[in-house]
DNA sequence: GCCGTTTTCGGCCCGACTGTTTTCAGTCG
């Protein structure tokens, strides 16, 4: 089996997790969990750069003993000091890690005095009060404790973008309604727009009398508060998200925003930095010495450590910062640049409304462009066109594209790739089209070899404009199918076509990071909303989202053309 | 364990809240 970055991240991962437990330099720790991240965020396996002899300590915060241990890992699949660990301290231990309340110490000190091993111990001991009698310990914390264990169970997920986006409205203008709340802004993962969040960090500016902490853990929708301070609360809501409230004073703005947004790796990166500089930052602004000299505005803040304003879905410390000193960030795509969809449903498959209402509301949204990509005969359940009726939709085009101003109806199909990499329509048919949109809807269970070669295949067809949906995935439903994204990318390339970044907050797909190696490989990228109805062209901000975590500017993405400059480029691939 | 415009040692991001203890350790974000 080849050892992938992912196997290398849980090593490096439970390694510091078991440190932490054993009592070791903390810096030691940061080091492995450190590792384990900048792993996770490897666009290539590191597999792949050992073989090309690359030295992995190019990679900062890889320095020669970890790229020992990568290199072991990756000829024997076991790393030594994790063994040696394994040994020493009971498996499951770690998960003890993972109950909110509990940390190094208090694990540590319930398996050595307690012999307490995994979570089912741990509940035992709880009920039978043998906890409160440790050292360090009480009955509150016991009952704690208690109740974490309890709620394990059913927690711990994460929430779609668009569904968390639901409760962070309502909550926010719940805040905003309170005497003396100047500001409300949802910060965290959600600002950065990542595909799914696992809770709501919100920052409040107010005045200092403000009623907001007493209001905001008596919202209605509280199952329970966790904790509330004066400026710091955090409750849970009824339907399991956790929501974590900061209030900060006006002329902290900034630089609050700025923490509260994080992520924790970019937030670490620019105080470092600042050290270097001799400043501090904290939530409440930049610091020379006493002497606040920065932190009402974000940009600010960036400035005071020399750099250009970052936006938040680049906050992840996987080159931004160092992109930002070089003057090399890119200008990031906005949503009112996009000039048409090339990705929509109408009833005459399997979407709910006519070709002129979906027109209408393309229209409506400033698009210039819609193509329509109703499926094709092959997926039944949808109701695929055949040959006859795609024609008829393309006559029903015609008529309207002539009635109609302001907004031009292209005529395209989703296309099924079939499983030996053939379309699931003649050519002839395919040729009378505007753009040929394939995708694959059927054996997600093929090899990684058969399925990158089906697919390189389709894309050989010579109508083949833009590969839809390409991983596959629904997040918190189907793991995307196992294929060599890179390849498929540089495919695309040679062949002049496109990729899909559908923006549907079910798929998000592309990911992040395969927009960024498209970018980098020169693929254009078409950010879709994949309409089954009027309603869904609303989703085209998430996929502007996914699309600038993925660094695309303007020029990186395909429907940002205007309809002639997409016509130019749409004819020169076929 | 990593790193260096303080460079091979001595640092390593910073603050709030809780519970236990009575001045602070542990945990979390």
């Amino acid at each position: 089996m080849p050892v992938h970055n992912a196997d290398i991240t849980a090593i490096f991962s439970e390694i510091a997790d078991l440190l932490e437990i054993e009592g070791a330099n903390t810096f030691r720790i940061r080091a492995y969990r450190n590792a384990a991240r900048i792993l996770g965020d490897l666009p290539q396996e590191a597999r792949v750069l050992v073989e090309r002899g690359d030295d992995l300590t190019r990679l900062p915060g890889i320095g020669t003993d970890l790229s020992g241990k990568i290199n072991e890992i990756i000829t024997t699949g076991h790393c030594s000091l994790l063994d040696r660990l394994r040994r020493e301290l009971p498996p499951a231990i770690t998960k003890l890690l993972k109950i909110p309340g509990l940390g190094p110490k208090r694990v540590k000190a319930l398996y050595h005095d307690l012999d307490v091993q995994t979570i089912e111990q741990l509940h035992r001991a709880a009920q039978d009060g043998r906890i409160r009698a440790l050292h360090g310990f009480g009955a509150k914390t016991e009952q704690n404790i208690l109740q974490a264990v309890q709620a394990h169970a059913s927690q711990s997920r994460r929430f779609k973008l668009a569904t968390a986006a639901q409760y962070a409205e309502a909550l926010q203008a719940f805040l905003q309604a309170i005497p003396g709340v100047q500001q409300v802004v949802v910060a965290g993962s959600f600002r950065r727009r990542r595909e799914t969040v696992g809770d709501l960090d919100i920052l409040v500016t107010a005045a200092p009398d403000s009623a907001v902490m007493q209001r905001f853990t008596a919202y209605d929708e509280v199952a329970e508060v966790y904790s509330a301070g004066k400026t710091r609360a955090s409750i849970l809501l009824k339907c399991g998200m956790q929501v974590d409230l900061r209030v900060v004073a006006q002329q902290s703005y900034g630089a609050a925003l700025h923490y509260f947004t994080g992520s924790k790796s970019h937030n670490i990166a620019i105080r470092r930095i600042a050290q270097r500089l001799g400043l501090k930052v904290n939530e409440y602004g930049v610091f020379r010495g006493a002497k606040k000299i920065a932190g009402d505005s974000e940009e600010s803040v960036y400035r005071a450590v020399g750099l250009p304003y970052i936006p938040p879905e680049l906050r992840e410390d996987r080159g931004e910062i160092e992109a930002a000193g070089a003057g090399r960030l890119p200008q990031l795509v906005e949503l009112s640049e996009l000039s048409g969809d090339l990705h929509a449903h109408t009833k005459a498959s399997d979407g709910h409304d006519s070709l002129r209402d979906m027109a209408l509301a393309a229209k409506a949204l400033g698009l210039e462009y819609l193509a329509i990509t109703d499926h094709s005969r092959r997926l039944t359940v949808a109701h695929g066109l055949d040959p006859i009726q795609l024609a008829k939709q393309c006559d029903e085009i015609d008529r309207l594209n002539a009635e109609l101003d302001g907004i031009t109806l292209l005529k395209g199909i989703e296309v099924d790739i079939l499983e030996d990499g053939g379309l699931d329509l003649p050519d002839g048919v395919l040729a009378r089209l505007d753009l040929v949109v394939g995708a694959v809807h059927s054996r997600f269970d093929l090899s990684r070899a058969r399925q990158t070669e089906r697919i390189l295949r389709a894309m050989d067809h010579p109508h083949f404009t833009l590969f839809a949906h390409p991983s596959g995935r629904l997040l918190d439903k189907r793991e995307p199918y196992d294929v060599d994204m890179l390849r498929i990318i540089r495919h695309a390339r040679q062949r002049g076509c496109y990729l899909e970044l559908n923006a549907n907050p079910e798929r998000l797909d592309l990911t992040d990071s395969h927009c960024q190696s498209a970018r980098e490989e020169g693929v254009l990228v078409s950010i879709d909303s994949d309409a089954h109805s009027t309603f869904d062209f609303a989703n085209l901000k998430y996929g502007v989202g996914q699309a600038r975590r993925g660094w695309l500017g303007k020029s990186d993405v395909l429907n940002t053309r205007s309809l002639a400059a997409l016509r130019k480029l749409l004819k020169s691939t076929m």
